[in-house]
DNA sequence: TGTTTTCTGCTAATAATTTGCATGTGGGTT
DNA sequence: AACCCACATGCAAATTATTAGCAGAAAACA
């Protein structure tokens, strides 16, 4: 976990794991969820403890979090992307290429009248490619 | 109030005052600065009840919420967009118009690699054009 | 190894939102 | 104009998500 020292974040086995748990995954957990699978491997977790410790990832810009539409705030190893794409009909989480993102800031930069833009949060929601695919009419909230 | 009557949303008093408040505003307000507001006009008026005709209002698609990186949801008299810029300086919320709206989900879609975009939510924070202008170092956080 | 600083478990607090229930009322009906 | 009844409201309490306080434990570093 020499990743974390580097940050400046103190290495505790409650950090390495919840680092680990996150980066392995690559995926996007809310703190219930990075507890539950952390806990497996580490009883007597506390879940307070897990959101001081992605609050410290953050603060050294190791996490990043959105807040969905619709509930609690997720997590994830951070990237510098703040897009998702969220599948409502499984429910995955995705996000766009960089390109994508980059052509989405100046999109909104050169239409916002001025604005500078320091950080941009963009949530879709929709069917992935997968889902749309597959179940084209039939699949439509299984 | 017979916007509302029109959307099947039953009228009362409390009904009329809560989207009186957010269309004669135009502003984002969370459930309780709306309570504030409309609990002046009319005493007695319960939060729970400004959340459930929030709720309402949003059933039958005049009213609408995000949720911000920080802080309470906000809710406004429905526009279709869900695209907001929020200056971190002065705390006003506005929206990027219409056209730049479309090309943000065109953009979007362009790179999401087959991702049905069904609703977008945008959330952009950074400064507005007047706090851009007025302070550009010395008001970065006044 | 000792010292200092910072985490952690545990418990309790807070913030935001939702729910249950008895009563009251909007608005179509007679 | 009185009547009905599904639905809304006030009020209180429950839930959910997140944060805070404190005493003991354990990292980092001399």
């Amino acid at each position: 976990m020499r990743e974390l020292r580097e940050r400046g974040v103190r290495v505790t086995p409650q950090r390495a794991l919840i680092w680990r748990v996150l980066v392995e995954s690559g995926d996007h957990f809310t703190a219930e969820e990075v507890f539950e699978r952390a806990s497996g491997e580490l009883p007597g977790l506390e879940l307070s403890t897990v959101y001081r410790t992605l609050e410290a990832l953050e603060r050294a810009g190791l996490v990043a979090d959105s807040r969905l539409p619709e509930g609690p705030r997720v997590f994830e190893a951070h990237s510098d992307d703040h897009s998702h794409l969220v599948c409502e009909t499984c429910g995955a989480i995705s996000h766009p290429d960089g390109e994508t993102e980059q052509r989405l800031l100046r999109t909104l930069e050169a239409g916002a009248g001025g604005f500078e833009v320091r950080e941009l949060h963009v949530v879709a929601r929709g069917r992935c490619a997968g889902c749309a695919g597959a179940g084209d009419r039939s699949g439509a909230d299984a």
